[in-house]
DNA sequence: TGAAAAGATGTTATAACATAACATCTTCGC
DNA sequence: GCGAAGATGTTATGTTATAACATCTTTTCA
């Protein structure tokens, strides 16, 4: 189902990089941020705000409310520790937090897996588009659908 | 304002379009259709449908109600007249219809204007990235905020 | 011409996504 | 402890989008 052979690592991995960029910026990884954490990476399939909050409602006696889920959302954006993609309304873990990135994100059409990619050339490519119409770039969303290679691969 | 000298030719032209598209289609261009890519051009900012439906409203008789709008922008979207933009929620209209292409969008953060952009090397470069990945390319979605050029030259 | 079919719009209701505003609780520094 | 800052709870509502079914309009073609 995903793309990794054991999942649980990329969870644990995830979550000691919650814990650290908090702890290295004097910012609490509360319990909530946590939850939403390991829940946006449940999978490598991107995770609706809605998704989330039912599933923490499952767990938790206090069902949350939708701002509970949103700012810890925008909590963990906010440390690049997930990033939100625009074309799904919803939101993905980040696979390298911490560094400075732009990065562009495969959108599995078939199988829904989503992977995030950085490419200097891409970067470049895009700065030097914009730069031709005298554009400066602060930010950019780049998010590519189509077939990844695992499903181009088995055809259903 | 906006940053063609004669705004009205870019409606007219894109109404042309409209129903020079529909014609060689066999599809009609319907009165709402018209309105629709008409309100979408009315600049160069993208346009939300709600409030299309608003300014609706104040021309017609009758209010339009959400489908109403929706289905329209679907229609001008499948046919290449318009574009949305997943970052903003919103519709622009586009600048070369008929053409396929693939295309990305400047978007700037302060004038709020945004410039549909085609740029070959662009393209062959997100292919490339998606590529070295094993991953096949059906549609993207490249949305660029920052500054546009005027804007930087006069910094409000 | 005048039904049947296809296409478009009207209408109602609701789903899905997101935030404002204010109350309360928790943590931390002192 | 106490006050300030930070985090969460709570209520309400704003915003974006679609499902489902009714009606109307246009086209087709017998
Ligand atoms: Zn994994
Ligand atoms: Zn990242
Ligand atoms: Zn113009
Ligand atoms: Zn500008």
């Amino acid at each position: 189902m995903d793309p990794c052979h054991e999942h649980e690592h990329c969870i644990d991995e995830a979550l000691r990089q919650g814990e650290e960029i908090c702890r290295s910026s004097g910012q609490r990884f509360t319990d909530i941020r946590r939850k939403v954490l390991q829940l946006v990476w449940r999978s490598h399939k991107p995770a609706k705000a809605y998704d989330i909050l039912e599933q923490l409602a499952e767990d938790e006696t206090g069902a949350a409310k939708p701002p509970t889920v949103y700012r810890a959302l925008e909590f963990l954006q906010d440390n690049g520790l997930v990033h939100r993609l625009s074309s799904l309304n919803a939101f993905i873990g980040c696979t390298h937090p911490g560094k400075q990135h732009q990065c562009y994100f495969l959108i599995c059409r078939i199988c829904g897996d989503v992977s995030e990619c950085c490419s200097s050339a891409l970067t470049r490519s895009l700065q030097n588009a914009a730069a031709q119409s005298g554009f400066t770039v602060e930010s950019s969303c780049v998010e590519i659908s189509g077939r990844c290679s695992r499903c181009s691969e088995n055809p259903a």
